[in-house]
RNA sequence: GCCCGGAUGGCGAAACCGGUAGACGCGGCGGACUUAAAAUCCGCUGCCCCUAAGGGGCGUGCAGGUUCGAGUCCUGCUCCGGGCACCA
């Protein structure tokens, strides 16, 4: 050894490492990518963050294996595009506009500032030359561009739908913002409103959305789309009021027309005015205003009691002129179907128990198969079976099955009955809804679009995108667009003056089409630049949260499928066949492969137990001092309870009489005693469930404290190897010693000089097996993002060498071989660490542009085996045997050892099952 | 309520196609080094029972079933997580 000992220079200081490595590779470019057709592509997305303030740990549970991932097919030998950006528009910023006097871009851009610099600690392979923000102009001049194409193809229309109402504010409110049934910053009650919205027409592409050909996606997405999709065959069949208005029902069973008795409209169905008797009035109106109060979910709940009220009205059943009952209830949604539904309480549950409630007929039309006539008045629920049709006029005798669809001979015959006599006609109905794009928001890109005076729409001319937020507003709860004068004013394409729209658009619009931005971020001509898209699209990996797994990935299926068809890619595709490559089919979907992580959780904690003294305002506390005292009685203060949620300044409290709100003004002392120095309500810890880290629910662990401590390296193999990736898992810091450990154990055996002593044969054949076992299992790992069992692989090879070291029994060629192989398996998981051990071990090149290791098939086979004899099915003994043992000698072998000797004296042997080399099993009896 | 998942030691987990349950790691226990602690190193570690060595029984949320053999397949439950259209 020289005079300076290696543990001299040697030492592992993790951010020197790091931080010289980062500088390095971004002096390099080497991450930059570059269309390159003579190199297979790599397209990787990993779902873009929004920009909260703080990467958490969940962003780099989410990120770090794609990462991985994607350095992984670099080794490859792709061509491989990773970009990064940010989600930047949305309702986080509005409220840190109302709450905290801060201007949602000043939020915005500081909060991604912040992030910038931490997803560079990281050391991801990120391509920042293509960062795109969804808040800039230069992109939300395309998400305008995008809505006005959409206009133009007859995709974007106006139509109503509900929404949170506050009456208070004069506003709508997000989901997110109504906490049992009241606005959470005002205590104020919500209502349900029918208003004017932008909607996307989705439901033209529902059938072809529920095709998912092609496509390598977890198989639980895909069915929960295509549940949501909800497609189902039946009949509309129309029915007339007593005053000739039509209602048309959808039904799945139009076979069972002859027994409907009663029909029910949701309260707010525009026939209800006309169809209500004034006898009626004051119960409909009354129906309305507490239907109104509910939210929809609360309305499906198929556990409740039936509610509902008779209008007074009458229609007639047009198969048998029969005159029904009109009714209204709250399960019958608007938003579904045609918000009407026809009543057959002998074969729907639903529609029995209602019948039930309110003492309305029940007329059997189903013989069921096998059984007595069904006897209405000892019914006690629906009868929902196959059977034969009866009291059905044109239809008797007709099997009904369990089919659906024309598949059922009843629904088949009822559907040419239908369609003979005029009544109907043979329909599909979607449970998916058109799109809801409007919001009536600040923070968001706006909608391109002009009242003109004459009452008309029309959308801003191409020249005037983008549409600019204006910069100079004021926030007080709802959005400042709407009475912003320099704003709304403007002229029509004639010059008359007109009207903007003042609505912005939903923040999943940003984020359906950004990998398209990555490609050309700066490209001023179009939303993408061909060149790169011919090369680099479709997607090849996308990876992100299971919570995602419906709305936004049918958002992003459905803009790729109307962009292909409003001919977006045209130029794209020309130069594509110029390089030979066919497009067919690569427009039709966004992402080739889909991959799910699972949701790193918080861990549970009780709320601070909190004392406000305050005066009410409007059903909510304005605090004017809050103290948090864990011993507290009930009676200690004005409100006394555990914190439940907060959300800037406002507080949920849970007290004795059930959950208050309280607002904090600036003002107002709060006093931590736990917490030395002046507190403020943001020190206040609020209660937390074992359930996913986001900013919202403050229970996130911030990663740069242990990156600091350990290391991003180790941060990211711990990442990758506690969890399984698709499941998440609750968090907890105390395991991550045993990642840093290995990551320690690795510096050392490269950086301890190595020299042979006893070198054996089997010591040389045992290193390269176990190297070539992990560069399979390793490689196949990888490919299936089980990164778990990647890094305990590598840490079993670590465990190997860390022998092989002790022992000096290889020769310097094997465990040159092994140990070049962990550094370039390691590489994508700890990229850091592993570029500073390869040059130290004398090269030049990066070892991320390294190929990935080869596995020698020969070196990795096991030539012993572990043998297992059972008896009767249970583990009695165990036997070193050859790999390429017969079954006659392996059968041979396990009936002759003493053990099984002992185990089958006294029985007969009736039975041998071999499995060589694995296993044998003997059956005595 | 509806749709989609999940449940394996004290903890995170592993187990190809139905074939050794618990790889890998954390924690714990015992030991070495140290004045001591930390770090590091060595050994043990699913539970229970008998034991001197060595054996035996039980065990993958619960109750059944199929099979020579079930964590894995089937039926019925329980609990937990994600989504449910304005959180992203």
């Amino acid at each position: 050894m020289s005079a300076s000992t290696p543990r001299d220079i040697m030492e592992y200081r993790h951010n020197e490492v790091e931080h010289r490595w980062q500088a390095a590779w971004e002096e390099q470019g080497l991450y930059r990518a570059a269309v390159d057709w003579d190199k297979p592509k790599h397209y990787a997305v990993t779902m873009l963050p929004y920009p909260s303030g703080d990467l958490h740990m969940g962003h780099w549970y989410a990120m770090t294996p794609s990462d991985a991932r994607a350095r992984f097919m670099r080794m490859k030998g792709y061509n491989v595009l990773f970009p990064m950006g940010f989600d930047a528009f949305g309702l986080p910023a509005e409220n840190a506009a109302v709450q905290r006097n801060v201007h949602p871009a000043k939020w915005t851009a500081e909060n991604i500032d912040r992030m910038r610099k931490q997803l560079r600690s990281m050391g991801a392979m990120f391509d920042w030359d293509r960062e795109m923000v969804s808040s800039e102009p230069s992109y939300y001049k395309w998400t305008e561009w995008f809505f006005k194409r959409m206009f133009d193809a007859g995709i974007a229309y106006r139509g109503e739908a509900m929404v949170n109402w506050s009456p208070t504010l004069q506003t709508v409110l997000a989901n997110e913002q109504v906490i049992d049934g009241k606005d959470e910053r005002n205590g104020q009650p919500v209502i349900q409103k029918l208003m004017e919205q932008w909607f996307f027409a989705l439901t033209k592409y529902a059938e072809e959305l529920l095709s998912f050909e092609g496509l390598d996606w977890p198989e639980p997405v895909k069915t929960m789309q295509a549940n949501w999709i909800g497609r189902s065959e039946g009949a509309e069949v129309t029915f007339r009021t007593e005053t000739d208005d039509e209602i048309v029902v959808f039904t799945t069973r139009p076979d069972t027309l002859w027994g409907a008795t009663f029909m029910v409209l949701a309260p707010e169905h525009p026939l209800v005015d006309t169809l209500t008797k004034p006898e009626q009035q004051s119960k409909v109106d009354e129906y309305r205003v507490a239907a109104a109060a509910q939210s929809e979910l609360e309305r499906m709940e198929e556990s409740r009691e039936k509610t509902g009220v008779f209008t007074g009205g009458y229609a007639i059943n047009p198969v048998n002129g029969a005159r029904v009952p009109v009714w209204i209830a709250d399960y019958v949604l608007l938003s579904y179907g045609t918000g009407a539904i026809m009543a057959v309480p002998a074969h729907d549950e639903r529609d029995f128990e209602f019948a039930r409630q309110f003492g309305l007929d029940v007329v059997p039309v189903i013989q069921p198969e096998g059984q007595e006539a069904l006897d209405e008045p000892s019914m006690v629920e629906a009868f929902v079976g196959p059977g034969t049709m009866v009291n059905s006029g044109p239809i008797n005798g007709v099997a009904t099955t369990d089919a659906k669809g024309r598949a059922n001979p009843s629904v088949a015959a009822a559907i040419d009955w239908l369609e003979e006599n005029n009544a109907g006609k043979e329909a599909i109905n979607y449970r998916v809804r058109d799109w809801l794009i409007s919001r009536q928001r600040y923070w968001g890109s706006p909608i391109p679009m002009i009242h003109r005076r004459d009452g008309g729409l029309e959308s801003v001319a191409d020249a005037d995108l983008p549409v600019v937020l204006p910069k100079d507003v004021e926030f007080s709860g709802r959005s400042p667009l709407v009475d912003n004068e320099e704003f709304l004013a403007t002229t029509d394409s004639e010059g008359e003056a007109a009207r903007r729209v003042s609505d912005t658009m939903d923040t999943f619009m940003c984020s359906s089409w950004y990998w398209f931005r990555y490609l050309s971020p700066q490209f001023e001509d179009a939303p993408f630049d061909p060149e790169e898209a011919a090369y680099w699209l479709p997607v090849d990996t996308y990876t992100g949260g299971a919570e995602h797994a419906v709305m936004h990935l049918l958002y992003a299926r459905f803009f790729v499928k109307a962009m292909r068809d409003m001919g977006v890619f045209a130029e794209t595709e020309t130069i594509m066949r110029s390089h030979g490559r066919d497009p067919s089919g690569l427009f039709d979907e966004p992402f080739t492969m889909l991959r799910n992580q699972g949701q790193v959780l918080g861990a549970e904690r009780l709320g601070d137990r909190l004392v406000v003294e305050g005066t009410l305002d409007r059903g909510r506390l304005v605090a004017t001092s809050v103290r948090v005292d864990p011993d507290a009685t009930a009676d200690a203060g004005a409100v006394v309870g555990e914190l439940i949620r907060r959300t800037e300044n406002l507080l949920q409290v849970e007290t004795e009489s059930g959950l208050v709100g309280v607002e904090v003004p600036a003002e107002t002392p709060v006093d931590i005693p736990e917490i030395a120095g002046s507190n403020d309500v943001s020190q206040l810890k609020h209660h937390l469930e074992i359930q996913r880290m986001s900013k919202s629910k403050g229970n996130v662990v911030n990663p740069d404290e242990l990156v600091e401590l350990y290391g991003a390296d180790t941060v990211r193999t711990h990442l990758m190897f506690a969890f399984e990736w698709q499941k998440g898992g609750p968090w907890d810091t105390r395991g991550m010693v045993g990642s840093h450990r290995f990551i320690e154990d690795v510096w050392k055996l490269a950086t301890t000089p190595y020299f042979p002593e006893q070198v054996s044969d089997k010591a040389n054949a045992d290193l390269r097996r176990k190297t070539h076992q992990t560069i399979a299992k390793v490689g196949d790992d990888m490919v299936e993002f089980k990164w778990n069992t990647a890094v305990a692989a590598l840490m079993t090879l670590r465990n190997a060498m860390l022998e092989s070291l002790k022992a000096h029994d290889v020769d310097p060629a094997v465990w040159t071989e092994a140990l070049e192989a962990l550094l370039k398996m390691l590489a994508p998981i700890a990229p850091h660490v592993t570029e500073e051990l390869w040059h130290h071990l004398g090269h030049s090149d990066s070892v991320h542009t390294q190929a990935w290791p080869e596995v020698d098939a020969a070196a990795a086979v096991e030539d012993v085996v572990t043998m297992v004899i059972q008896v009767n099915g249970k583990v009695r003994d165990r036997l070193e045997v050859a790999a390429d043992i017969t079954e006659e000698d392996a059968t041979a072998a396990a009936m002759s050892t003493e053990k099984v000797k002992a185990w089958l004296e006294g029985g007969e042997v009736r039975k041998v099952i071999a499995r060589p080399p694995k296993l044998v099993n003997i059956v005595v009896g």
